[in-house]
This record gives C-alpha cells, sequence and structure tokens, in this order.
DNA sequence: TATAATTGCATAGCATGCTATGCAAATGGT
DNA sequence: ACCATTTGCATAGCATGCTATGCAATTATA
C-alpha cells in the first residue's frame, strides 16, 4: 500500500480515453434528469432527431445516421415502440424492412425535447469563452475522425 | 418525409453531447480492442489503475478515487473476483468492509495494460499538434469541472 | 430458373452504468 | 446500556451498447 508519485506511469487526470468517458457519462446524467419528465430517455435521443426531420425512414436508413451498431438500434427501436415513442408499419417494398414514425406524443414533445438538449449543453460550456467553445467541438470531431478511419 | 436544412434546430454534429458520447464509445472500443487479449476489460480499468497504485484498499476507498456509483463498482469487482483479477479479504477493523487485492494475474500485465492504454490515447490524439492536446485536455477538464459541481 | 450471396432485422448473451432499496455492522447521542 | 443514525456493501431492475449469430426476404449469378 505505498506509492511514489515519480514512478506514476499514467495519471488517469491526463488521459484523453479517461477524460471523455468521464465527461460522457457526467452529459448523460444530466441530458436524462431534463429528459425524463418527457418520458424520453438518452438513447432514443438520436432517433428522435432523426425522425423529427422526417419519419417514415427504414431501420437501414435510420442506421446510416446514427452511430451504433445495428443491434444496438434495433433493441431501442422495440423499447420505444413499446413505451409508445414510435410505430413500425409494413415497407411496401421490402417485406424484411420496416418503416419507423413519430407517435403523437413524440412529435408533441419535439420543442421541450430540443431544449433540453440545448440547455444541457448550454451549461456545461458555460465556463467557456465563445472561442473556446469553437476549438473544443472542432478538437472532438477531429479525433472523432482520427479514430473512426482507424 | 420532408425537411429544410434552414428550419433544423439542432445539428447533432455540432452537439457536445453527442459529439462527446460519440468519442467515448470509440475509446471504449479500441481500448476494449487493446485490452482483451490481456484478460480485462474497460470498465475495470480504472480499478486497477488505482490498485496498480497499491491494493488492500477498500470498497469504500476505492469509490473515491473513481468516479463511478457505489453499485457500479460492487458489481464490477464482483465480476472481477469470478475472473480471478482481484481477491476480497476481510478487513481486520470492520467487519462490514473487505479489503481488496490484487491478484498474480492483475500483477503480470501491469505493463502491457498501460501501453495498451497509452497507446489508445496516442493513436486517437495523432492528428492533433502537441499544443492542441494540452487545450483538448484542459478544455475537457473545466467541462467536468463545472458539470460536477451543478 | 435454380442456387448462391447479400440484405434487413431480430435475438442471445454480456459488460457497463444508473437509481432505488435493503441490511448488517459500526457509531453517536441520551 | 440503549436506540437512532450512519456507514459499507449487496442486490434488483433497468437502459445503453457491444459482438456473435440466426433467419427470412431479396438480389445476383451460373
Amino acid at each position: 500500500m505505498q506509492m511514489v508519485a515519480s514512478v506514476m506511469l499514467f495519471d488517469k487526470e491526463d488521459s484523453a480515453g479517461y477524460l471523455i468517458n468521464h465527461l460522457a457519462r457526467l452529459f448523460a446524467r444530466e441530458l436524462q434528469d431534463r429528459i425524463q419528465p418527457l418520458g424520453i430517455a438518452t438513447g432514443q435521443f438520436p432517433i428522435l432527431l432523426e425522425l423529427w426531420n422526417g419519419d417514415g425512414l427504414t431501420q437501414r436508413e435510420l442506421l446510416g445516421e446514427i452511430d451504433v451498431e445495428q443491434a444496438t438500434l434495433a433493441n431501442t427501436l422495440t423499447r420505444m415502440e413499446r413505451d409508445g415513442l414510435i410505430k413500425r408499419t409494413k415497407h411496401p417494398q421490402d417485406a424484411r424492412a420496416q418503416q419507423i414514425w413519430l407517435t403523437d406524443k413524440t412529435k408533441a414533445i419535439k420543442a421541450d425535447a430540443y431544449r433540453a438538449a440545448l440547455e444541457t449543453n448550454q451549461e456545461a460550456l458555460a465556463m467557456l469563452s465563445e472561442s473556446e467553445k469553437v476549438i473544443f467541438l472542432g478538437l472532438i470531431q477531429k479525433v472523432i475522425g482520427t479514430m473512426r478511419s482507424e
């Protein structure tokens, strides 16, 4: 149970991976607190964002817009249908596929949900200057680009 | 199924929360690929980092160093014990508590595991200049600080 | 036009993480 | 000494995300 600081090979507080993971969980919790009253959850958010831009997409089409695996999307959609957040209808041309539609419930909360997400981001970045915010987003996008093409 | 770009209230590619979540998953997958051969998983990493600095801690003491909830830690420790990554012994002074110890297995992989984490970070940030790396980590830390105190 | 390959989804099984809750051991106050 | 509170940990139940696998419908090929 002894340690010497100079021997530490790795400080998690200076590890990009560790910090990003921690920050992602803080964001998720904050957003969850804000959207739970609307009856939706964090993992459903990206899907709803797509559908609010226009629904009737197939799962495959949705998948092209959202950065999760197919199985993750399928499971989330199942929960959303269970909770009355979406409807699935047979695709007219392809018997394997289904079209995914918003329900009245999710149509109704669009504005509140956007506000929740915007406020979460705003509060999180509140201590950054405008230029820092731009730099921050730019750096994240750059690292994502690096990691996606590995 | 129509949309007009000018009407979009929210672009997820400019949302800090969305980007951070995506990046965190990319990091997790990259790290997982590297440490799976060592017989460990991503959620165990912060715990092992602590224990490699000195073991024999109680769960409570570990919790003070790691940014997860108590129940999350307890569950992860249970899996680690199951997999022979740690041992738990009764605390000599407190019958409620246990001390947590590394096993030969986890002692042996320390260097490889550090290397895996360092390489993950290095590759992820490879497209950033040295000063950008410093700025990036600093901004993340700043946002974490903001969100923790809300 | 059969058959092979591909595509669209679903399911199984797991890890990580959360909130809520329970419980026994320890501590504090009277 | 007693009882109330606090502490340390475990468990239940859930969402999110992953890999691996299966399967039916479609498409491409021989």
